[in-house]
DNA sequence: CACTTATGCAACCGAAAGGTTGACAACATT
DNA sequence: AATGTTGTCAACCTTTCGGTTGCATAAGTG
Protein backbone atom coordinates (compact mmCIF):
# COMPACT_ATOMS: atom_id res chain seq x y z
CA UNK A 1 0.00 0.00 0.00
CA UNK A 2 0.92 3.62 -0.68
CA UNK A 3 2.77 3.81 -3.86
CA UNK A 4 6.49 3.24 -3.88
CA UNK A 5 7.12 6.73 -3.49
CA UNK A 6 10.25 8.68 -5.49
CA UNK A 7 12.55 8.07 -3.35
CA UNK A 8 15.07 10.30 -1.86
CA UNK A 9 18.40 7.98 -2.06
CA UNK A 10 22.07 8.69 -0.68
CA UNK A 11 23.44 10.42 -2.91
CA UNK A 12 26.72 12.49 -1.81
CA UNK A 13 26.77 14.07 -5.19
CA UNK A 14 27.96 17.49 -4.36
CA UNK A 15 25.58 20.21 -5.27
CA UNK A 16 22.86 17.51 -4.71
CA UNK A 17 19.57 18.73 -3.05
CA UNK A 18 20.70 15.67 -0.74
CA UNK A 19 24.01 17.99 -0.20
CA UNK A 20 21.92 20.78 -0.22
CA UNK A 21 19.73 19.71 2.92
CA UNK A 22 22.71 18.74 4.39
CA UNK A 23 24.26 22.02 4.73
CA UNK A 24 21.12 23.91 5.38
CA UNK A 25 20.08 22.07 8.26
CA UNK A 26 23.81 21.85 9.97
CA UNK A 27 23.91 25.33 9.58
CA UNK A 28 20.61 25.84 11.25
CA UNK A 29 21.68 23.36 14.12
CA UNK A 30 23.95 26.54 15.89
CA UNK A 31 22.39 28.36 17.92
CA UNK A 32 24.55 31.80 16.87
CA UNK A 33 23.27 31.02 13.33
CA UNK A 34 20.01 30.51 13.83
CA UNK A 35 19.98 34.04 15.52
CA UNK A 36 21.41 35.72 13.07
CA UNK A 37 19.12 34.11 10.45
CA UNK A 38 16.63 34.97 12.93
CA UNK A 39 18.10 39.07 12.85
CA UNK A 40 18.51 39.11 9.35
CA UNK A 41 14.96 38.47 8.61
CA UNK A 42 14.57 41.81 10.27
CA UNK A 43 16.62 43.24 7.69
CA UNK A 44 20.11 43.38 6.49
CA UNK A 45 23.58 43.49 8.45
CA UNK A 46 26.85 43.97 8.65
CA UNK A 47 29.00 41.40 9.95
CA UNK A 48 29.93 44.20 12.90
CA UNK A 49 26.67 44.74 13.49
CA UNK A 50 26.29 40.82 13.94
CA UNK A 51 28.90 40.12 15.71
CA UNK A 52 28.23 42.94 18.77
CA UNK A 53 25.60 41.28 20.68
CA UNK A 54 27.50 37.72 21.12
CA UNK A 55 30.66 37.06 23.06
CA UNK A 56 32.60 35.46 20.20
CA UNK A 57 35.23 37.00 18.24
CA UNK A 58 34.13 38.80 14.71
CA UNK A 59 36.16 35.97 13.20
CA UNK A 60 33.86 33.42 14.58
CA UNK A 61 31.27 34.86 13.55
CA UNK A 62 32.52 35.55 10.04
CA UNK A 63 33.12 32.39 10.27
CA UNK A 64 29.54 31.37 10.80
CA UNK A 65 28.53 33.97 8.12
CA UNK A 66 30.50 32.07 5.51
CA UNK A 67 28.27 28.49 6.72
CA UNK A 68 25.24 30.53 6.17
CA UNK A 69 26.50 31.43 3.03
CA UNK A 70 27.83 28.60 1.66
CA UNK A 71 23.88 26.71 2.65
CA UNK A 72 22.37 29.85 0.56
CA UNK A 73 20.98 31.08 3.25
CA UNK A 74 22.74 34.43 3.54
CA UNK A 75 24.35 36.46 0.61
CA UNK A 76 26.57 39.34 0.82
CA UNK A 77 26.74 42.97 -1.17
CA UNK A 78 29.52 45.56 -1.08
CA UNK A 79 29.73 48.65 0.52
CA UNK A 80 32.90 50.20 0.87
CA UNK A 81 35.04 47.90 3.60
CA UNK A 82 31.49 46.79 4.91
CA UNK A 83 29.34 43.60 3.62
CA UNK A 84 26.17 43.60 4.15
CA UNK A 85 24.26 40.02 4.99
CA UNK A 86 21.10 39.55 3.14
CA UNK A 87 18.98 36.25 4.30
CA UNK A 88 17.62 34.54 1.36
CA UNK A 89 14.11 33.15 2.39
CA UNK A 90 13.67 31.08 -0.50
CA UNK A 91 16.06 28.70 1.06
CA UNK A 92 13.41 28.00 3.53
CA UNK A 93 10.99 26.38 1.13
CA UNK A 94 13.80 23.26 0.19
CA UNK A 95 13.57 22.48 4.35
CA UNK A 96 9.78 22.85 4.65
CA UNK A 97 9.00 21.20 1.47
CA UNK A 98 11.28 18.31 2.95
CA UNK A 99 9.57 18.42 6.29
CA UNK A 100 6.04 18.75 4.95
CA UNK A 101 6.60 15.59 2.54
CA UNK A 102 7.22 13.55 5.49
CA UNK A 103 5.01 14.80 8.14
CA UNK A 104 2.12 14.60 6.32
CA UNK A 105 3.16 10.92 5.07
CA UNK A 106 3.27 9.96 8.39
CA UNK A 107 -0.09 11.69 9.58
CA UNK A 108 -1.58 9.96 7.14
CA UNK A 109 -0.48 6.56 8.02
CA UNK A 110 -1.53 7.45 11.25
CA UNK A 111 -5.16 9.10 10.49
CA UNK A 112 -6.07 6.08 8.44
CA UNK A 113 -7.21 3.13 9.67
CA UNK A 114 -4.25 1.42 8.38
CA UNK A 115 -2.49 1.94 12.04
CA UNK A 116 -5.32 0.26 13.97
CA UNK A 117 -5.24 -2.60 11.30
CA UNK A 118 -2.06 -3.31 11.85
CA UNK A 119 -1.61 -3.31 15.30
CA UNK A 120 -4.42 -5.78 15.30
CA UNK A 121 -3.34 -7.93 13.13
CA UNK A 122 -0.22 -8.68 15.87
CA UNK A 123 3.54 -9.01 15.13
CA UNK A 124 3.35 -9.46 11.32
CA UNK A 125 3.13 -5.57 10.48
CA UNK A 126 6.73 -5.22 10.13
CA UNK A 127 7.23 -6.64 6.67
CA UNK A 128 4.72 -4.81 4.67
CA UNK A 129 6.67 -2.24 3.57
CA UNK A 130 10.57 -3.23 2.68
CA UNK A 131 10.59 -1.35 -0.66
CA UNK A 132 10.82 1.60 1.73
CA UNK A 133 12.93 4.85 1.43
CA UNK A 134 16.44 4.37 -0.31
CA UNK B 1 8.69 49.78 12.86
CA UNK B 2 7.84 46.07 13.59
CA UNK B 3 7.49 45.62 16.97
CA UNK B 4 10.05 44.41 19.33
CA UNK B 5 9.33 40.78 18.78
CA UNK B 6 9.32 38.39 21.32
CA UNK B 7 13.04 38.18 21.27
CA UNK B 8 14.82 34.27 21.24
CA UNK B 9 18.35 34.95 22.51
CA UNK B 10 20.84 32.21 23.51
CA UNK B 11 19.87 30.83 26.26
CA UNK B 12 21.78 27.41 26.40
CA UNK B 13 19.56 25.60 29.18
CA UNK B 14 19.13 22.38 28.67
CA UNK B 15 15.92 20.82 27.48
CA UNK B 16 15.32 24.70 26.36
CA UNK B 17 13.11 25.47 23.14
CA UNK B 18 16.64 26.26 22.00
CA UNK B 19 18.78 23.31 22.82
CA UNK B 20 15.91 21.75 21.38
CA UNK B 21 15.80 23.00 17.94
CA UNK B 22 19.89 22.50 18.38
CA UNK B 23 19.63 18.52 18.73
CA UNK B 24 16.56 18.53 15.68
CA UNK B 25 18.15 20.48 13.08
CA UNK B 26 21.76 18.37 13.77
CA UNK B 27 19.80 15.40 14.52
CA UNK B 28 18.27 16.02 10.64
CA UNK B 29 21.82 17.24 9.30
CA UNK B 30 23.29 14.17 8.41
CA UNK B 31 21.45 12.53 5.13
CA UNK B 32 21.50 8.96 6.72
CA UNK B 33 19.55 10.11 9.24
CA UNK B 34 17.01 11.84 7.37
CA UNK B 35 16.23 8.74 5.18
CA UNK B 36 15.75 7.25 8.15
CA UNK B 37 13.31 8.92 9.05
CA UNK B 38 11.91 9.23 5.30
CA UNK B 39 11.49 5.39 5.83
CA UNK B 40 10.00 5.51 8.99
CA UNK B 41 7.33 7.99 7.81
CA UNK B 42 6.33 5.39 5.57
CA UNK B 43 5.65 2.71 8.56
CA UNK B 44 7.55 1.52 11.50
CA UNK B 45 10.75 -0.61 11.43
CA UNK B 46 13.28 -2.31 13.68
CA UNK B 47 17.17 -1.44 13.81
CA UNK B 48 17.76 -4.55 11.86
CA UNK B 49 15.56 -3.24 8.56
CA UNK B 50 16.85 0.29 8.94
CA UNK B 51 20.21 -0.35 8.85
CA UNK B 52 20.00 -2.70 5.97
CA UNK B 53 20.22 -0.62 2.81
CA UNK B 54 23.35 1.78 3.89
CA UNK B 55 26.85 0.49 4.16
CA UNK B 56 27.62 0.82 8.07
CA UNK B 57 27.48 -1.67 10.45
CA UNK B 58 24.35 -1.93 13.05
CA UNK B 59 25.99 -0.67 15.58
CA UNK B 60 26.52 2.92 13.85
CA UNK B 61 22.99 3.04 13.08
CA UNK B 62 22.38 2.29 16.44
CA UNK B 63 23.89 5.16 17.17
CA UNK B 64 21.68 7.43 14.74
CA UNK B 65 18.87 6.13 15.83
CA UNK B 66 20.10 7.26 19.07
CA UNK B 67 20.70 10.46 18.08
CA UNK B 68 17.08 10.89 16.72
CA UNK B 69 15.73 9.53 19.80
CA UNK B 70 17.36 12.45 22.30
CA UNK B 71 16.20 14.80 19.26
CA UNK B 72 12.72 13.62 19.78
CA UNK B 73 11.96 12.59 16.33
CA UNK B 74 12.18 9.24 16.81
CA UNK B 75 10.39 6.62 19.80
CA UNK B 76 11.10 2.97 20.74
CA UNK B 77 8.95 0.05 22.06
CA UNK B 78 9.65 -3.21 22.62
CA UNK B 79 9.17 -6.58 20.42
CA UNK B 80 11.23 -9.52 21.82
CA UNK B 81 14.56 -9.13 21.30
CA UNK B 82 13.36 -6.43 18.38
CA UNK B 83 13.03 -2.63 19.33
CA UNK B 84 10.87 -1.03 16.39
CA UNK B 85 11.12 2.70 15.91
CA UNK B 86 8.76 4.74 15.14
CA UNK B 87 8.32 8.92 14.13
CA UNK B 88 7.72 11.50 16.45
CA UNK B 89 6.31 13.54 13.71
CA UNK B 90 4.64 16.61 15.90
CA UNK B 91 8.36 17.51 16.14
CA UNK B 92 8.19 18.54 12.78
CA UNK B 93 5.92 21.25 14.02
CA UNK B 94 8.54 23.14 16.31
CA UNK B 95 10.59 23.24 12.87
CA UNK B 96 8.29 24.38 10.69
CA UNK B 97 7.02 27.12 13.01
CA UNK B 98 10.45 28.70 13.44
CA UNK B 99 11.09 28.67 9.36
CA UNK B 100 7.81 29.79 8.97
CA UNK B 101 8.39 32.72 11.18
CA UNK B 102 11.31 34.01 10.33
CA UNK B 103 10.36 33.37 6.55
CA UNK B 104 7.34 35.62 6.92
CA UNK B 105 9.09 38.47 8.44
CA UNK B 106 11.56 38.12 5.76
CA UNK B 107 8.88 38.09 2.92
CA UNK B 108 6.66 40.57 4.79
CA UNK B 109 10.01 43.56 4.97
CA UNK B 110 10.39 42.12 0.99
CA UNK B 111 7.15 42.63 -0.19
CA UNK B 112 6.84 45.95 2.00
CA UNK B 113 7.94 48.91 0.63
CA UNK B 114 10.22 49.13 4.16
CA UNK B 115 13.22 47.89 1.91
CA UNK B 116 12.66 50.21 -0.63
CA UNK B 117 12.50 53.44 1.75
CA UNK B 118 15.20 52.25 3.38
CA UNK B 119 17.86 51.86 0.64
CA UNK B 120 16.72 55.43 0.72
CA UNK B 121 17.53 56.45 3.82
CA UNK B 122 21.04 55.41 3.14
CA UNK B 123 23.16 54.54 5.61
CA UNK B 124 21.09 55.09 8.64
CA UNK B 125 18.31 51.83 8.39
CA UNK B 126 21.33 49.80 10.40
CA UNK B 127 19.99 50.83 13.99
CA UNK B 128 16.28 50.27 14.28
CA UNK B 129 16.72 46.60 15.02
CA UNK B 130 18.39 46.52 17.68
CA UNK B 131 16.39 44.06 20.31
CA UNK B 132 15.57 41.43 17.32
CA UNK B 133 14.37 37.88 17.34
CA UNK B 134 13.50 35.94 19.53
C1' DC C 1 21.08 -25.40 28.62
C1' DA C 2 23.34 -24.12 24.37
C1' DC C 3 22.70 -21.25 20.30
C1' DT C 4 21.20 -17.70 17.33
C1' DT C 5 19.07 -13.16 16.73
C1' DA C 6 18.73 -8.32 17.68
C1' DT C 7 20.71 -4.40 20.02
C1' DG C 8 23.33 -1.57 23.01
C1' DC C 9 27.62 -0.01 25.20
C1' DA C 10 32.63 1.24 25.58
C1' DA C 11 37.05 2.30 23.72
C1' DC C 12 39.38 4.03 20.05
C1' DC C 13 40.27 6.90 15.69
C1' DG C 14 40.45 10.26 12.03
C1' DA C 15 38.00 14.23 10.37
C1' DA C 16 35.27 18.19 10.91
C1' DA C 17 33.31 21.91 13.92
C1' DG C 18 33.83 26.01 16.52
C1' DG C 19 36.72 28.86 18.93
C1' DT C 20 41.14 31.79 19.50
C1' DT C 21 44.99 34.83 18.15
C1' DG C 22 47.84 37.24 14.78
C1' DA C 23 48.69 39.12 10.35
C1' DC C 24 46.90 41.33 6.29
C1' DA C 25 44.01 43.34 2.49
C1' DA C 26 40.82 46.95 1.24
C1' DC C 27 38.87 51.19 1.67
C1' DA C 28 38.03 56.01 4.09
C1' DT C 29 39.69 59.66 6.45
C1' DT C 30 43.06 62.90 7.91
C1' DA D 1 51.57 59.03 3.44
C1' DA D 2 49.74 57.61 7.97
C1' DT D 3 45.92 55.85 10.48
C1' DG D 4 41.57 53.76 11.56
C1' DT D 5 37.83 50.77 10.24
C1' DT D 6 35.90 46.42 8.51
C1' DG D 7 36.40 42.08 7.39
C1' DT D 8 38.97 37.85 5.90
C1' DC D 9 42.71 34.32 5.95
C1' DA D 10 45.86 31.10 8.25
C1' DA D 11 47.56 28.39 11.98
C1' DC D 12 46.44 26.19 16.02
C1' DC D 13 43.75 23.90 19.75
C1' DT D 14 39.95 21.29 21.77
C1' DT D 15 35.54 19.02 21.40
C1' DT D 16 32.22 16.67 18.86
C1' DC D 17 30.93 13.47 15.14
C1' DG D 18 30.55 9.41 12.58
C1' DG D 19 32.59 5.34 11.99
C1' DT D 20 34.87 0.90 13.60
C1' DT D 21 35.64 -3.30 16.46
C1' DG D 22 34.81 -6.21 20.36
C1' DC D 23 32.10 -7.61 24.15
C1' DA D 24 27.80 -7.68 26.87
C1' DT D 25 22.92 -8.17 27.30
C1' DA D 26 18.18 -9.74 26.29
C1' DA D 27 15.00 -12.76 24.41
C1' DG D 28 13.27 -16.42 21.39
C1' DT D 29 14.53 -21.43 19.57
C1' DG D 30 16.43 -26.19 19.31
Amino acid sequence: MAEPLPVPMLDPASGSSVDRLNRVFAALADPIRRDIVARLSAADATVGELAEPYEVSTQAVSKHLKVLEDAGLVSRSRDAQKRPCHLEAEVFDLMTKWIERYRRQAEERFSRLDAVLAAMDDENENEDQRGAAS
